[in-house]
DNA sequence: AATGCGGGGGC
DNA sequence: GCCCCAGCATT
């Protein structure tokens, strides 16, 4: 029986993806990749990663590009926080490794939001560097091939991962380019491996490679591997979002804070019930509103609540003057183009 | 060590 | 509905 990773990377030569528009030796590329896939599926990043590289070809015109031109090609993508480290990674890059990654992942991690596995993945891809990754792909393929039981997401386990990633690698060789080459087949397998047979449900064991020393196909536990997050009862929460026009049809949208939900998007207003929406934004805005008949509620689902939406239409009486720089009104185009949520996206297409 | 942070694909 | 996705930063 051949090594681990002699399988895997013949497997990967043969049988993996060879074709996704980031596989190739570009640090830029490749970093930019990994940030959007971090829990987002290869099938939605396919969308954005070419419109993204379209705006900012290189990390040097991300770098110069003002935040708000990231966050709108990012809208709808999620997790914003990724695209506020994106913009303070590229400046960084620029500032600290004269715009090119460096070959070590020990340094790539101190960049903004790249953690011990993206930077193991960047030196991989990009340099050919001996380090390993853990992604989901790489939890599901390790946990059943050693039978590890427990959470992946628990700090014991994850570390036990860890250790086995580490001590799966490919040799070193002293050839350097068969080394380099190794570590990329060995990385980009375990993801294809993951992605495409060893599956979250009905994986297709007849065509691993791994199979044959697989503790879980040998137990019938694949199902039972890895061990399932343990579930909790989402809480609900609900809001009223104004929808303020002015006699021009402009939308009063509000910058959020840069931290919480939504992070620096431009979103509406918010109240707590429609009863106080023209105190409220008096109060807070200076603006006097009439409400007009309220949209019919919705629902916005994120992973850890469940949101109720009331979208509340209301025009202006008097001014339309603005004395914050945190808000600003919006033709219903220029608020599409922007940096905005998805429910705002769903509400203005509504209307 | 646990929690916050989006949105959607696929079943 | 439910599970999970090329995770990281913060607490």
């Amino acid at each position: 029986m051949s090594h681990f990773s002699t399988r895997l990377t013949t497997w990967q030569r043969e049988h993996g993806r060879h074709h996704l528009p980031w596989q190739v030796a570009d640090g830029y590329r490749v970093w930019l990749s990994e940030i959007m896939l971090q829990q987002t599926q290869v099938t939605t990043v396919l969308d954005y990663y070419p419109r993204f590289l379209e705006r900012f070809p290189t990390l040097a015109d991300l770098a110069a590009a003002p935040l708000d031109d990231v966050l709108a090609l990012w809208s709808g993508l999620g997790y914003y926080t990724r695209a506020r480290n994106l913009h303070a990674c590229a400046q960084a890059v620029v500032r600290d490794f004269g715009g090119q990654f460096p070959p070590d992942p020990a340094l790539i991690t101190t960049l903004p939001g790249i953690g011990r596995s993206t930077a193991a993945a960047i030196a991989a891809f990009s340099y050919g560097t001996r380090a390993a990754i853990l992604d989901g792909n790489v939890k599901r393929v390790l946990t059943r091939w050693a039978g590890i039981e427990g959470f992946p997401g628990v700090k014991a386990i994850e570390n036990q991962l860890w250790t086995l990633a580490e001590a799966l690698l490919p040799e070193p060789n002293s050839d350097k380019d068969i080394a380099t080459t190794a570590i990329k087949a060995h990385t980009q397998g375990l993801m294809d491996l993951g992605a495409t047979i060893c599956t979250p449900k009905n994986p297709t064991c007849l065509t691993c490679p791994l199979s044959s020393d697989c503790q879980a196909r040998m137990s019938g536990r694949q199902a039972e591997l890895p061990t399932k997050k343990p579930k909790k009862t989402i809480p609900e929460k609900s809001t009223v979002m104004v929808l303020l026009r002015n006699t021009q049809g402009e939308i009063l949208l509000e910058r959020r804070p840069p931290t919480g939900i939504w992070g620096g998007l431009w979103s509406l207003p918010e109240v707590s019930t429609t009863l106080s929406a023209a105190e409220i934004m008096d109060q807070r805005f200076g603006l006097a509103i009439e409400l007009e008949p309220a949209l019919p509620e919705f629902i916005h689902v994120f992973t850890h609540y469940r949101l109720t939406i009331t979208p509340q239409p209301a025009y202006l009486i008097g001014s339309s003057a603005l004395r914050e720089d945190q808000t600003a009104w919006f033709s219903t185009s220029a608020a599409l183009a922007a940096g905005i949520p998805t429910p705002l996206r769903k509400i203005i297409h509504s209307i």
